[in-house]
DNA sequence: TTTCTTTTGATTGTATACAATAAAGCGAGA
DNA sequence: TCTCGCTTTATTGTATACAATCAAAAGAAA
């Protein structure tokens, strides 16, 4: 993530503004379409205009927010088609991604997959009934796609899938999966991890494929029930 | 690009700001990692720092320039292995891109595409000896696999790659190409468009990795041969 | 009543002044 | 002479004041 999408990246206040207004979007905090206000926001979180400028610009390149010139930002508004055009991404990109991690993972980033595997698995294993867990395994899940991307040593397809997965929807996953769906993602995961070991680059893609195809349609449900 | 990546965001001096320093960068105008401090080029450029921050921003996401907080901005250094990044990335991305465009091009789209086929060719037919000649050339060839991905229908496609290509020895394509190499080129972009007719996204797709697979070579080469 | 124009209000875009920060220069001590 | 630490200075980060712009409301004419 250096240089193409830096991490916390500006000074304090404008990154402050930035992780307030999306931990404010992914948690659903506002209708779809909200107009976010540059002089309200800076008010609610106690900085200047200027870092919250600089925070919406960031969170519309994103693909989070929109902003119209002149007329300002509002939280975007997404369908069916968003859903399909990110998946689509995914699938392309992240298999791509775990391609590359086969045969370039080292044996740390292997170790930290394992972990987080084993992780993820205790916590099915204690029952993921619970909001808390959900959402505990839902970042435990992030984590473990993000360092796959890294595992990739790609900086820009770090970036890019970053940018891509920016979608509420995304970020609640695993409060949408069944628990059938549940134990066969995990199955993935750690079979992907053992594709990894076995430095096996078609293995590892196809996996990730059939891991994010499930994924889509999951999601594609949870969200037909929604609307 | 409407959302995601809006193309002229923010104002008058933004955008000016912006265009007039990626102008430079493209341009080769600096040299490699270059200091770009923002009090000399909201003196050259004849605006205030506000929107010389905002562009500098901007051309960070995009990846062309390099910020360290409390430090500043930077020409981005980059390598052989950006370049294997960006190409990787590339045949991922426009390869989808192609066969999607193959089931959802509409016949406005086709027309274009065709127009811009004739167009290069005939530039060809009459030397692309002189500079201007090549860089007319590659102008065309950009709008092209624009085009090509705006009939893919993906919003998000169109931004992503428009990032990845972000680079300058990429926006120098043909002066780096021999005549024989420009004579594959055009072959390979018409080949493209009569599978985009035939509606066929095996062999769109085909066409798209074959000719960035041969782009990549030739630029490869020509970088060597810079350094 | 409807439509066009004008005005008014609110909001974003820009400039500038100030604060915080980090790098470079300088000097004292070992 | 080298190293450590301080001071200085240059540059970025933030706040605020002002200008430009757009949307909606009010008013006049048909």
């Amino acid at each position: 993530m250096s240089s193409i999408a830096p991490a916390s990246q500006h000074g304090h206040a404008s990154e402050k503004a930035y992780q307030w207004i999306k931990q404010k979007i992914l948690a659903n905090r506002w209708p779809d379409g909200a107009a976010l206000k540059e002089s309200d926001l800076s008010n609610e979180i106690g900085v200047s205009r200027t870092p919250v400028r600089d925070a919406l610009r960031r969170l519309t390149l994103e693909g989070l927010v929109e902003t119209i010139p002149n007329q300002g930002s509002r939280l975007k508004r997404w369908d069916s088609q968003d859903l399909e055009e990110i998946f689509g991404l995914r699938v392309v990109m992240e298999s791509y991604g775990a391609r590359l991690a086969a045969t370039r993972v080292t044996e740390k980033e292997l170790a930290e997959l394992y972990a987080l595997c084993d992780s993820m698995e205790s916590l099915v294993a204690t029952g993921v009934e619970s909001a808390e867990a959900k959402q505990q395994l839902t970042r435990l899940n992030e984590r473990f796609h993000v360092a796959i991307m890294q595992a990739a040593h790609s900086h820009r397809l770090v970036a890019l899938t970053g940018q891509v997965i920016s979608f509420p929807l995304v970020y609640r996953t695993f409060e949408t999966y069944d628990p059938a769906e549940i134990v066969r993602s995990m199955a993935h995961h750690r079979e992907l991890v053992d594709a990894f070991t076995a430095r096996d680059p078609v293995w590892a893609e196809s996996v990730m494929r059939a891991h994010l195809s499930a994924g889509h349609q999951s999601t594609r449900r949870a969200l037909k029930k929604t609307r």
